[in-house]
DNA sequence: CGCATTATTGAAATACTTCAAATACGGTGG
DNA sequence: CCACCGTATTTGAAGTATTTCAATAATGCG
């Protein structure tokens, strides 16, 4: 319950995070404001509101998403460790869409009104602050390119894909699998697809011996015919700043 | 022919933009390294390369786009004047779509270099591009909702509000019309269907009277009912900073 | 153990794509 | 100003991926 140091942030240090300067690391202390930690179904943010509060996650996976006129429901992707949640709210004044923890979740918290503070003082750190926004940027263009180009399996193999690289460049699960706590309903509302068309996709994975994701445990046995079955080049992850 | 000073630049002022402070504009004209007018067709900022120059768009429209390993195309977003180009290649170090002109455009050009001497002296600036960014990502979350849960006839529907409404932010067309000069297989691949059925959804908005876009020029009739049937509440176009 | 949630499966309905061909448009050169 | 050619738009018809409907099976939580 005691707040981690960011001295010992077990993120900081991963390759897919860009390192720390020297003196980042003090200034992101007195940065952070403290530690909170939520439960599985916490809506953390909310579309429509101006936050007084950003985060960066620590451990947990949370879903992004927006709500339709018609209440369909848009995952527009999945938060894990080392992201940064809250920035439209901190630039723009207000969440355009809503942020629900999907486990368990602890969250480095970062008080909006430092925001300003760290653009006047820390100039690496606020370009950071913008880089991370374009890389966000960048992953929902790929997004919006799966949606609009990509078949169901083709899709379903991109989130796979996607999923399973991120979560292994966090030092999550083993070498072919990793915990991913999602309900097929969820990819499904990620993926704009069906939930019986995403259960059928996903069978035919299973089938084809491509992924298996189940009980929470996604096991990739061919990430070659995965990563080509989505159509994906980008040979390896993008490194980021980690607030 | 002659450089635009940024004291008599057409678009600030305009209600879409954030006012500029006293002592911005001299920056801007500091940070302003030149103007570029180049014909339609011109490939602005190409997918993969780090160009050493960042643009705002002055007058003209451009698509921005990515293109997958089948070679179908995605169009990302349509960028018009106030838009800001070339932000991923000046964080991140390379650009992830192209940028091509669908008419004669003129650019503001920056130098990449001198982001960083921005975010050193000018933080107010600096939050700005972050702004811009968070702005984007906005609205590419948007799209991907779009993509996501709307059908066709909502999709075109939805496109051809922002569209009408940005370009009318701009002070582009008519109280009832704006210059739209995109072809409708750039529509379609914008919103991920084929050209015929946007054809097909272009003609029964055009029956049902709602809007018409012909030559160039989108025509509409009925906005109430454009924006119903794309299920869009908001009222009224984001503020956003310029560059 | 029981109940609510999530996953799975089959079958019918449909929105959208693909194919193919005709028409219209816009720019260029004579 | 007209004829020509390449590009863009329009239309019909057939095929298909995906959705919707509906019901059963499995899972996990209290």
């Amino acid at each position: 319950m005691t707040m981690t140091p960011c001295e010992a942030c077990p993120l900081r240090g991963m390759e897919i995070f860009v390192p720390f300067d020297p003196g980042e690391v003090e200034f992101m202390q007195k940065f952070k404001a403290g530690e909170l930690a939520v439960e599985r179904g916490t809506t953390i943010l909310i579309e429509g509101s101006k936050s007084p509060q950003l985060f960066t996650v620590l451990r947990g996976m949370a879903t992004r998403y927006k709500t339709l006129e018609d209440g369909s429901r848009q995952v527009i992707n999945f938060a894990m460790p080392g992201d940064f949640l809250g920035l439209q709210a901190g630039v723009m004044g207000a969440m355009r869409h809503s942020v629900e923890a999907a486990t368990d979740m602890v969250l480095c918290v970062f008080k909006r009104e430092e925001v300003w503070t760290l653009f006047r003082t820390q100039p690496s750190r606020a370009f950071d602050l913008t880089w991370i926004s374009a890389v966000e940027e960048h992953f929902l263009g790929e997004t919006v390119a799966t949606l609009g180009q990509r078949d169901g399996l083709q899709r379903v193999a991109w989130a796979l894909f996607r999923l399973f690289k991120r979560l292994r460049a966090v030092k999550l699960g083993t070498r072919d699998s990793v915990p991913l706590p999602f309900r097929q309903q969820d990819l499904a509302d990620a993926l704009g697809l069906s939930l019986v068309h995403a259960n059928k996709t996903l069978a035919e994975l299973k089938r084809r011996g491509v992924a298996r994701w189940a009980k929470g445990v996604l096991e990739v046995q061919d990430i070659d015919t995965l990563q080509d079955l989505a159509m994906i080049d980008e040979p390896k992850e993008e490194r980021r700043p980690l607030m």
